[in-house]
DNA sequence: ATTGTGGATATTGTATACAATCCTGGCGAT
DNA sequence: ATCGCCAGGATTGTATACAATATCCACAAT
């Protein structure tokens, strides 16, 4: 036998499911989620889906208001600005460490991801955004460093979250080329050039993202 | 009236008391905590204590294990290490940006918390933990950017953790001199010099706790 | 003496019952 | 017609009951 068959936690399981359900956007930023509704469509009682509700509330993918249930949360034009300027330090962290500490092992890990992102139709956000995701994820835990790999699974999400708002697609002009300069950079261990070609990214995509969702938040 | 009595949940009360027994070190680190224990001494029953010990794991303050409850988290020098650089770069930005949208309240808020801080005793590291991690969080505040917020409050519980593992004073010989650099640089509107100034403080207080927390890890 | 086994005990995980709060809708007064 | 208000229903918040799993100690076998 491989592994013994493993009690996995039904809680764990509900917080994976919705967790994903948001991330792939099934789930509509703003949409109400109820704790019996949930339960008779997942078949568990509520205390579970309750414990998963508070984990993905502190995460930053719901919000609680009292006795009024948790929604998916939506983010502000503004909020949306300061995750991005957060990200591009953090993305450029992730990139020079990754430059850094990388292993064979991750650097045909970030290969197949970014393979993975290019054969995805263009047309696809779903795809590109879940691809995109892991090609950053790969970057990340590339560097090799605990809490940088904790702090920018939140920032990831929130990413996710905002995306899914603005309904942006991934491809602009310059992503492919941004892209392989970043992985380029990250496999010649050249750690400034990587922390650059991050950051370049970072800015030039929350650009295009700022720009769909500024509208909408000041009419 | 000032404002209505607002309806506290339970479980936010619980959440509180617990974030704070573990911040200010009254809960020590690989403690374990019973549900039946803490809401005997609470008063309260058993499940605001289960959701409030969700949404301090998912923090990273405690750890669970299936079947097992949770204990209050202990880091090891490599995630110690991790936390640090992560720390410096986000500190850095903190302060860049804290330089750059300031306003009079803040200013105010800056110096009051560097004064409290000045005004503690050197000998009790309790104090020196609490009031640094509050001229810290001032510092973030006037950043005026949430996402960043967020990951500081997450990354500064870390390193309450670790200090608190470690014992290690928060006074070192150049503490006054940074801090007062730090603060000058920040009303000065000098986002460079802000930015280094946190960098290089950061860095300084990382090398004395790692290499305090050093020897008890590699025996 | 040490190791392995078995059951008793305690603790967590899940489900359900009860209490409190909030939203909705309709009715009446102005 | 609009505003206020009260009742009904629905939903969350808390407590408790039940089930499943792990820990611990005694005791026997080698």
């Amino acid at each position: 036998m491989t592994s013994f068959e493993r009690p996995t936690l039904v809680r764990d399981g509900v917080y994976e499911h919705l967790r994903r359900a948001v991330l792939d956007g099934d789930l509509a930023p703003g949409e109400r989620l109820g704790e019996v509704e949930l339960g008779a469509q997942l078949g568990v009682s509520r205390t579970p889906i309750r414990e998963a509700l508070m984990r993905l509330t502190q995460d930053g993918l719901l919000i609680a208001e009292a006795n009024k249930g948790v929604r998916v949360r939506t983010l502000s034009a503004a909020e949306a600005r300061d995750t991005y300027v957060v990200r591009e330090e953090l993305d450029g962290l992730a990139a020079a460490l990754a430059a850094q500490h990388h292993t064979p092992t991750d650097a045909a890990a970030l290969r197949a991801a970014l393979d993975d992102l290019h054969a995805a139709p263009g047309s696809d956000y779903r795809a590109q955004t879940r691809l995109d995701l892991a090609f950053h994820r790969a970057i990340t835990h590339a560097a090799h460093n605990a809490a940088l790999n904790d702090l920018n699974r939140d920032l990831e999400q929130r990413v996710a979250l905002i995306k899914h708002q603005t309904r942006t697609y991934n491809a602009h002009p310059q992503t492919d080329a941004q892209h392989a300069a970043l992985l380029d950079a990250i496999l010649a261990r050249d750690h400034d050039a990587a922390r650059d070609a991050a950051r370049t990214h970072v800015r030039t995509f929350a650009a295009l993202v700022l720009n769909d969702l500024q509208p909408r938040s000041t009419p």
